[in-house]
DNA sequence: AACCAGGCGCATA
DNA sequence: TATGCGCATGGT
């Protein structure tokens, strides 16, 4: 298949990971699972197709000089064992922990993931993907075998609402234009979300349009990595009505993105 | 053939 | 602050 590079980047001694469940639960849309269980996809730039055996993750297409990136990607140095020992206090936490217990949060682009979020809101799943990819067949940059990089902020911020025309994603095409320009002239600066507070954060996101509470919060938990945030969608609000009637208990607050994972993923599968 | 999908903008009170 | 409605598109 690939013997004309076949660089490969193998990465030993990971725990607390299951790859369909991390790639494949909604936080990213760009990773296709392939028949032999192994994953492939583009994370911001990167081409790569992702397997694991027991701890050993062997990543195609990388080499040694990309094990930074990818420990930070699938967010290696982060013990997630602890995490779930904290949560897990509570008997609903531990239900849904034990449910997927090698759920972790990526560390995304932040860029990547407030755009592709827009595009979810009143959407599923699978036509989400769709559209994801077709924003980068059309205006990403390309990276050999027919892939492609999620598109720049200044490439989706030089298109039209006629170059967005075939991603058919309908009225949410003008928010992406909209997030571009905001972006790229610094209305909304990427570089200073991390340095603000909780509220602070959130507010200055929603001045996009297309995002509100929700997106916002998304691309705060999955773009920034701030894990404070639980984005409520329809199927957080259905388990904790279920599960949590009275909201997460205070040690859980600190992780209350990452306990979000577990409920979402519990609540797709069983609810 | 209606109804729904990891919501949000906008109008109205 | 709190409702309610329309929204592009595609799957069931």
């Amino acid at each position: 298949m690939n013997s004309t590079t076949g660089k490969k980047l193998i990465i030993s001694g990971v725990t607390d990971l299951d790859l369909a469940s991390t790639l494949d639960c909604g936080q990213a849309f760009r990773w296709i699972e392939q028949e032999d269980g192994s994953f492939s996809g583009v994370a911001w730039d990167r081409a790569v197709n992702v397997k694991l055996d027991g701890g050993t993750l062997t990543i195609e297409g990388a080499d040694e000089s990309d094990l930074a990136y990818f420990r930070n990607y699938f967010d290696l140095d982060t013990d997630y064992s602890k995490i779930k020992d904290i949560l897990s206090a509570h008997p609903s936490l531990k239900t849904a922990i034990d449910y997927a217990p090698g759920i972790r949060i990526l560390r995304q682009n932040n860029w990547e993931a407030l755009s592709t979020f827009i595009i979810t809101q009143n959407n599923n799943i699978k036509r989400i993907k769709g559209i994801v990819e077709r924003l980068c067949t059309e205006l990403g940059e390309p990276l050999g075998n027919g892939k492609h990089a999620y598109p720049t902020i200044e490439r989706l911020n030089s298109a039209t609402l006629a170059d967005l025309e075939p991603l058919r994603a309908g009225f949410r095409a003008r928010y992406l234009l909209d997030c571009a320009k905001k972006v790229s002239t610094g209305t909304v600066d990427l570089d200073v979300i991390p340095k603000l507070g909780t509220e602070a954060a959130r507010a200055v996101l929603m001045t996009i349009l297309g995002v509100g509470e929700k997106v916002a919060d998304c691309a705060l938990l999955f773009g920034f990595y701030r894990i404070e945030y639980c984005p409520m969608d329809v199927w957080m609000k259905r388990v904790m009505a279920e599960m949590l009637p009275d909201g997460f208990p205070d040690y859980a607050l600190p992780y209350a993105g990452i306990a979000q994972q577990y409920l979402f993923h519990y609540a797709r599968g069983n609810l």
